[in-house]
DNA sequence: GCGAACGTAGCACGATCGTGCGGAAACCGG
DNA sequence: CCGGTTTCCGCACGATCGTGCTACGTTCGC
């Protein structure tokens, strides 16, 4: 790896630890450069626009959730204990970060009015998370015990509202019930899929 | 209403317009002077720091969702009818913005790693909202039908992420579906809040 | 009708943003 | 060790931001 790619890896590590706080468009070239000790035009050499930059670091980070997250969940048993794995992972890279939340969540809402190369690269990231949610859960019906007459888009869109509401608890309101409330909505998500219990007899 | 008084509520009613497209951070003196055909500096004179204007956006912004979704709900009938004229309401002020979504959503995750006054009264109106839905829950409990065994905040938590969710994929992912699927998660959230159906005889 | 208070515009300021251009310094295959 | 390439810095630019000051026009109570 030659000293470009390495200052390059340095500055795309800095700037996902950046961009969590201050979000994708509050990026600036100054302040990560003075963060990753270079000059302004130095680090601009590398990228040679900020939309590069911001696509270079939404790609970072979502390679370290894919790593965090996804790829262990993959690696679990189908069905629930998948599911349960990539919740726990999922939250868990959410309300770490602190303070500002999940970088990908605010990008969502920075770039929502503002189209562009980064936004519709963030559409797809959001997609592919999206599908990837309603996958499992195609799992989790298939190995036996949930309901196959629920649509498994609305399970995933579902997870999505609890995550943001999580999300939103603890980054904005500061709110340390946050983990347990989305621990319960999840439960009862799951509840709610299950197959019926056989009807106890008295 | 004196002169100033008259073109201060034209600019907020604009800044609102405005705030919604590119949140209460994006919004700038400038754009909004020549949104209104004032100076800048005239614009200036009646707040007298962005943060003021920004208060003042915030405060107008509340009001509005006030009148529109909660005073309504209010004149409802208690217990599941005014909760249902809540839900519609604060779906349909989310779901109308095209493009850029709720402005309390956006103002929510721009300002969670900055704090200072804005933030502190969104914070608080967040938590007005927050408690109204767990309020209105507690009729529905009083009025029966409802179990009294769910906590209150528990619901409210939900019912917040399921308008988070429907407010990130309308505006975000441009998703048509949006409603539809905030609305089954509703109903899925009432039917696990009420009392269990008395069991039938086979 | 007049004078004070009010509302607004013109202009300028320092700061900070993204971006670009040489040139010096560091690197590295041969 | 050398020469070309890569990497980086100093410096500067135009634009735009929030913020003030001054002065001119308007409004309105007395």
């Amino acid at each position: 790896m030659t000293k470009g790619d390495e200052t390059r890896q340095a500055i795309l590590h800095r700037g996902v630890e950046a961009a969590y706080r201050v979000g994708l468009t509050g990026l600036t070239i100054g302040e990560l450069a003075s963060a990753t000790g270079m000059s302004k035009s130095g680090l601009y050499a590398h990228f040679r626009s900020k939309e590069s930059l911001q696509l270079a670091v939404l790609g970072q980070a979502r390679a370290e959730f894919v790593d965090t997250v996804v790829a262990p969940a993959l690696r679990t048993p189908r069905g629930e204990p998948r599911m349960r794995v990539l919740f726990e992972g999922w939250l868990a890279c959410d309300l770490r970060q602190d303070p500002g939340g999940c970088l990908f969540v605010k990008a969502a809402t920075e770039l929502a009015a503002q189209e562009g190369p980064v936004r519709d690269q963030l559409v797809r990231d959001h997609r592919d998370l999206y599908d990837a949610v309603a996958q499992v859960f195609r799992t989790c019906v298939a190995e036996g015990g949930f309901r196959d007459d629920v649509e498994p888009e609305q399970f995933a869109s579902d997870l999505y509202g609890v995550m943001l509401g999580a999300n939103h608890a603890h980054a904005f309101m500061d709110d340390p019930r946050a983990e347990g409330r989305a621990r319960r909505a999840f439960e009862a998500l799951l509840d709610a899929a299950r197959s019926p219990a056989p009807v106890p007899v008295p």
